[in-house]
DNA sequence: CCACGTTTAGTTGTGCACAACTGAATTGGG
DNA sequence: CCCAATTCAGTTGTGCACAACTAAACGTGG
């Protein structure tokens, strides 16, 4: 039994730890594959939407180019996707799974209801859990 | 409104976004004390505790030397720590605060407080939040 | 038409996260 | 006492996160 430290009240730090904690679950899972954990939810994407600009990828993830560019890039390197120039506008880059990418979806089957388990949680506290984290995220409708 | 993704219904990547926006929220806090959020968590430690072995840092964040020894030279360099080998052991190196790290405890003020309500959870949602997140944290009783 | 502002991807630089490793200090068994 | 295993902090290498920037393509007002 170790004495708590002012950090055990954080929620934030709470949210960090347990952040990493699941990933950190991930990681075994994935590392054959040779995919990280941001891999695999640009992986997901592309899966249940299809090809998706740099863009869209970017909003859904909340990331911006400057992670998805290299990020994509070693996507590519591992033939799991591809890129292509969109003809409208040559501005926008369009990145789809390749047959490998797509292989890889019955290949590893679904990570996220297997960990869910890995928690120790309840359904409902899964549940619970997951409107909180969706409501925490949301932007203040500022009241200023 | 845009189409939801898959994403959404994974709760460890509600984790990950949340975890993410939430010491995005703590930046524009910190950035005036050139604290990133990692580091300012080790200084809550110190604050706390007082001096402590890097050992014990990582218990505490869940991090290895690797992680924490750069980041403490980074403090280090900012004035806000200093270090010291332990007598008793010598392999042992304890970090504490200098006078400007203790006195930035202060300056700084309770960021948490003023953080918890910018998500828009009310107490109880806060703390139901806090409850799950730590629950979810502690490693399995592997029932096998 | 065209100059200017915007959008889109990508690059560069800094810092965190973590695996794998190094080397010194310590501990324990024989 | 001595040597093998362990502990501790630090280094190296890879990848993510994000700010700041670049350059090309687009779109519009004049």
């Amino acid at each position: 039994m170790k004495a708590s430290t002012a950090l055990d009240d954080m929620i934030c730090f709470q949210l960090y730890a347990a952040s990493r904690g699941m990933t950190a679950l991930y990681r075994p899972l994935l590392d054959p594959h040779h995919l990280t954990y941001p891999q695999y939810l640009v992986l997901r994407v592309l899966w249940h939407d299809g090809p998706t600009s740099v863009r869209d990828l970017g909003q859904a993830l909340s990331l911006d180019s400057g992670t998805l560019s290299p990020l994509i890039k070693r996507l590519e390197s591992l033939d799991y996707v591809a890129r292509s120039r969109s003809t409208a506008d040559e501005r926008v880059v369009i990145v789809g799974c390749t047959p490998a990418g797509l292989a890889l979806r019955d290949r590893i089957g679904d990570l996220t209801r297997q960990l869910a388990c890995a928690t120790g949680l309840t359904l409902d506290e899964l549940t619970t859990l997951h409107h909180l984290l969706h409501k925490a995220r949301q932007p203040r409708k500022d009241p200023s």
